[in-house]
RNA sequence: GGCGGAAUGGCCGAGUGGUCAAUGGCAACAGACUGUAAAUCUGUCGACGGGAGUCUACCAUGGUUCGAACCCAUGUUCCGCCA
């Protein structure tokens, strides 16, 4: 269980082809994994996400804990049963909830104690507290109780959240050895590090030599440009061990999942396409398209000619700005529907040129294609 | 026919003598969103001008006043109640 086999290659980038082996199936990667916090991909049915291939999904320790609980989940059975959903998936431990909830609580090498987001109450987050719960929650991959630092932020603190998060992958990894069944579930290390070179390769070291059977890359996406990102990602690759997956976390913007697989990275979790599709937002194969804009009001094209998604094959532009418009539930679904749709797609095209040999041609032809939005960072 | 009430920017609706080009909300237009406190948030929203600013505006006309969306007169339209 776990094994992690690469396929295939890239001569020239670090891009490689593989598959993860886990109790609810093969993931082939690379792999664009939805985000599902709350036990549902927001807009779609578990039957839907079979249908645009969505391989793996996540779900949130800390939302999960919340809501519905430790004890209603534990009565489910899991989170596989307790949603319907019967292929991998991944939990976020938690740690990325430290970040972007940090105004509600207070961090020590000990936990954080923290306050709900939704009624105020106290609660007390730990790598032990992380990994009971994802114990509960059945997910084929756990990943480690992190601390992810705010952009930009000062090498004293970037170097805190890398002790942090080593002392606590340490912790996760105590404890999960001693308590979760590693046959049913896989215990991923994240590196932190922030922008910072020696700090990155300091943590990928630390963390790689506790030998777990994947590795993410953590804080990034968080405001750094995606040079630096991408600087980043050239750093690890040549520490990160070859014959494990590597996960990117919270990276979703198309380019950007692009430039990943180009350095070595297997798998990208996003909000990005659920949350823009809601919002109208959605990514085709020239660029970014916000589908309130009046421009679209007469355009009786679909979305992308070239997406093989429900949405695109049936729906005009005219028609989807117009459910937009009116704020209609149907509009959220389709947008959301595309957006997952095409992201799951550059991950499987991205896969098909590797083990073709024509990744470079793949890269450089998406970027052609892909018009970059002004605002984001070169 | 009589009595009473009301008319404000695309719409709804505050404002009852100077600080009003006029609060809010909606609509519209534009933008943002990267391990989800998000079906959310931000900006613009009379005209002209880069800006300082200028002009046209609160049903119409006339008046009072240094000054009127706001007070007075008349008219128009609408809404109640009584015949």
């Amino acid at each position: 269980m776990f094994e992690f086999r690469v396929i295939a290659q890239c001569p020239v980038t670090g891009a490689r082809a593989g598959e993860f082996v886990t109790p609810h199936g093969v993931i082939r990667t690379p792999v664009f994994m939805p985000v599902g916090t709350l036990a549902t991909v927001k807009a779609m049915s578990p039957r839907e996400l079979e249908e645009i291939n969505a391989q793996i999904i996540l779900g949130n320790t800390y939302h999960l804990y919340l809501r519905p609980g430790p004890e209603i989940l534990t009565k489910a059975g899991g989170l596989h049963s307790f949603m319907k959903w019967d292929k991998p998936i991944l939990t976020d431990s938690g740690g990325f909830q430290v970040f972007s909830l940090a105004r509600l609580q207070k961090i020590t090498d000990e936990n954080v104690l923290c306050r709900s987001h939704i009624d105020g109450s106290l609660l007390t987050m730990s790598p032990e507290w992380s990994m009971n719960m994802q114990g509960i929650l059945g997910s084929d991959i756990a990943m480690c109780f992190d601390q992810c630092c705010e952009f930009p932020a000062s090498h004293d603190k970037a170097e805190e959240a890398v002790k942090r998060t080593t002392l606590w992958a340490e912790r996760s990894r105590k404890y999960f050895d001693s308590h979760n069944d590693s046959q049913r579930q896989a215990l991923f290390g994240i590196v932190q590090g922030s922008t910072y070179d020696d700090l990155r390769r300091r943590s990928a070291e630390e963390i790689c030599g506790l030998d777990f059977p994947g590795y993410a890359v953590g804080g990034l996406s968080v405001g750094e440009s995606h040079s630096a990102m991408y600087h980043a990602l050239d750093i690890l690759n040549d520490i990160m061990p070859k014959n494990k997956p590597r996960y990117l976390m919270g990276v979703g913007y198309p380019p950007n999942i692009v430039e990943g697989i180009a350095r070595g990275i297997d798998m990208f979790d996003c909000v990005m396409p659920t949350r823009n599709g809601r919002n109208a937002t959605v990514f085709t194969s020239s660029g970014r398209l916000n589908m309130r804009g009046k421009i679209h009001a007469d355009d009786f094209s679909p979305l992308d000619p070239e997406c093989d998604c429900y949405t695109c094959r049936n729906f005009s532009r005219s028609y989807l700005r117009h459910l937009a418009m009116c704020g209609e539930i149907l509009g959220a679904r389709l947008f959301t529907w595309h957006n997952l749709r095409f992201t799951i797609r550059i991950a499987e095209q991205a896969r098909e040129a590797i083990i073709a040999g024509t990744f470079p041609e793949f890269v450089k032809n998406f970027t052609e294609m892909f018009h970059e939005d002004q605002n984001s960072n070169s």
